[in-house]
DNA sequence: GTCTATATCATGATAGAC
DNA sequence: GTCTATCATGATATAGAC
């Protein structure tokens, strides 16, 4: 599961900060979040908080980019222990469902912020190292002749597409059920759409 | 083509607001526009705009309200000419690649923008009233047999997860080929994904 | 109805004690 | 390293002239 990066200085500070920011974000926005919200949120002065970061919009990019590793990091495990790209895609989406129960805020605040808006300097989501590490997976696919031989981005918008919207959908409160739950359905929609 | 509400006053400033409105929130983000940024953008005081809205908030919801109604309106028109899921569905995802070709603003706000975070009393897109259609054509093509027997939720998710996902990544100028061209092969995959 | 000028307030960021 | 108290900026929203 996603963590944050590993030099943690020993008052634990930072992470707590972290912690913080990341539930309130994800709950009322990054501009409806105040620096003093974040200090009394992680029991902490606001003082520490611009001791460990230079400003808020630091703070974000801290969360954001610690958050992506994690995840590349287990999309890196997924390559190792799965071979096929039909293996290794089916791998990820039920990674991506169980993420989104186990830790609602993180799946939230990876792929459904507006990151552009309070981190005006980081690339889209879609061209970030994970969704890259995707289309790796579906473009082996295609040259190993498991997936139909159709543009990249087009094969894993569509292998992925539907769980995402279900995940934002879940995220919304709009579906009651756990997403795992679906995990089944969902895959064979999105591997009929592709496979070859 | 999704337009602004109907009730238009003599004096087309409510008109220039929602304009300048809509090019500023989805360029720089609803938070990152003052409310002078609005006026400056379409040649009208802040006076007028206060004269005209309520508050900020105000603003972004007529221009949310307006475009989810000229979006229904699209759907309603294409329920009215298709009788079919498949031929329904398949013009649902042609209107939304041509309208974010012609009209790229329009679409990035009505579901690529947080709104929950400035308009809290709306409900998420994804319960709103197209959203909705979208789910009752493809409930009809599964009474009708045209679709597979699954989640409701599951088989929308999937049939146009991919096109929004692709939608997404043409906003985000990561697309570098205009929609249409790919609607075809897209809708291909989308169509496997759930067909009978 | 439309404008300019301004009151009010909250926020991000800092200074300096301990 | 951590805290409290404070400042300066810039925003929303309003008042009042025309």
């Amino acid at each position: 599961m996603p963590r944050t990066p590993t030099n943690v200085p020993p008052g634990q500070i930072r992470e707590k900060v972290l912690g913080a920011s990341l539930v309130l974000f994800t709950q009322r926005g990054y501009f409806n979040t105040s620096v003093p919200d974040i200090a009394r949120a992680a029991q902490v002065s606001v003082g520490s908080i611009y001791h460990y970061f230079k400003d808020k919009e630091d703070v974000a990019r801290a969360l954001y980019l610690g958050l992506m590793e994690g995840l590349q990091g287990e999309l890196g495990r997924i390559a190792q222990r799965h071979a096929t790209a039909h293996d290794r895609c089916h791998a990820v989406m039920a990674m991506l469902f169980e993420l989104t129960e186990s830790n609602r805020e993180a799946m939230d605040f990876m792929l459904y912020a507006k990151h552009r808006e309070f981190l005006p300097s980081e690339r889209p989501v879609c061209s970030s190292k994970p969704f890259e590490t995707m289309r790796e997976f579906v473009k082996n696919g295609i040259t190993q002749g498991e997936i139909r031989k159709i543009d990249v981005m087009v094969a894993t918008s569509c292998l992925f597409g539907g769980a995402i919207r279900l995940i934002t959908a879940r995220l919304d409160g709009v579906l009651a059920q756990p997403l795992p739950d679906k995990m089944e359905s969902v895959w064979e929609c999105a591997w009929r759409s592709v496979a070859a």
